[in-house]
DNA sequence: TGTATAACGGAGCGGTATGCTCCGCAAGCG
DNA sequence: CGCTTGCGGAGCATACCGCTCCGTTATACA
């Protein structure tokens, strides 16, 4: 040992490294659903496939690693959302940042990984946070009265997707990805006004519940 | 030869096949994306690999005949909507049918299968109808002014998957599959709600080229 | 400038999955 | 009972996958 005053020589390139390889899983992962090789993901982030095993031990943990990081950006939105004055403004604004920002490409890896108990306790975090945003919205009157907080999960993951995007980025259209982007956005607005109160004809159906929502992230281990 | 009168032996079971088959191939197709494979679309229709390769010559043929059905069904839907007296019940109605026979399935494939003459034709004859869908409501004012045809392309692509429906089936929860359809029902009423000309607020940026659409279908067959 | 060292990229290994062919078998018809 | 038609799935060549290992490269410090 040379003392503990050194400093690690390539660490900045690490680091950079670090957050490459995490948005390339993340977009990978929507691109390729389940199914996401490390070798595409390594190459997508201009980066070795050492580099990325010597930062995640398996798979698994780089793709544990990123549904944490997810949940982390659902908290703040909640949190932000929560803080806003306007009960619509909070609860729209939330929705969208979480359509936004790719909440959605982590279901296809639903039940193929183990859950952490770091996510589930960011899961009931995020949901805490939620319910309380429907509830303001609800007491406020400006969210349809039978919608429920389970009917805004499901809107947000399926919003979450943009296949469009996913594929045009994937295959190197970047020229196209801007109008893509755009184009998710109106989709999302679109989406979140129909969440307001202003509709009379109810919703076709029952309340979903909770459990169609977190069963698929029970992993089965058996053969 | 016995004579033209002869009727082939096990005729009715060939064509429950094929249906089972096409309808397995969408669900495969639906949960595991570009990767499905012909194993799991056999087995998930009940059906022996051979089976599947003596009605089918390949792989591409079999997505090539699901994509032109389904541009069938979106014909069909286009039709319909027409015909309903109601403007906005129309085009409403388009939407909803659009998405839920799975649409959206054929969303991952594209680009990987080579586009037919008879597919091309009907992508024309499906856009025809949705611009005028889309032209009408516009005339009755009954649909957001900002909203186009492409916006509402992208809506049913959108919408027309399921990701949790998907995985459910895909995964043998047929306990849950009901509730997740009762659930996506109810997401595909609010996004549609969403497109009626009451909301005042404009939707942002740019109106989406049509190039977004079309451009992923086109098949890559440079190394 | 020289040296130690942390971090790098990617060839390659064993194992798995995939598209498709081929053939022995069963079911309906006369 | 024999003929035809469709059936299922073992098996083949190949592609791909997760992961390890190791020679190379870039930087902090003397």
């Amino acid at each position: 040992m040379t003392g503990p005053t050194r400093r690690a020589p390539r660490q900045a390139e690490a680091e950079r490294n670090d957050r490459a390889l995490l948005r390339a899983a993340r977009e990978v992962l929507a691109a390729d659903g389940a199914h996401a090789s490390v070798a595409a993901i390594a190459a997508r982030a201009g980066v070795g496939i050492g580099s990325l095993y010597r930062r995640y031990r398996t798979k698994e943990e780089l793709f544990q690693r990123l549904a944490a990081l997810s949940l982390d950006s659902t908290i703040e939105a909640g949190e932000r959302g929560l803080d806003a004055p306007d009960p619509w403004e909070g609860l729209a604004g939330f929705v969208t940042a979480c359509a936004e920002f790719g909440q959605g490409s982590l279901g296809p890896i639903a039940g193929t990984i183990e859950v952490t108990e770091e996510m589930q306790a960011k899961v009931g975090r995020s949901d805490e946070l939620m319910t309380a945003l429907v509830a303001r919205a609800h007491e406020a009157g400006v969210l349809r009265p039978d919608v429920t907080a389970v009917d805004v999960s499901l809107l947000i993951e399926q919003l979450g997707r943009s296949p469009v995007l996913d594929q045009l980025r994937v295959r190197g259209r970047d020229d196209l990805v801007e109008a893509a982007v755009n184009a998710r956005a109106r989709l999302v607005a679109i989406a979140v006004d129909g969440l307001r109160a202003t509709h009379t004809r109810p919703l076709p159906g029952h309340a979903p519940t909770p459990r169609l929502f977190t069963e698929r992230w029970v992993h089965d281990t058996d053969g």
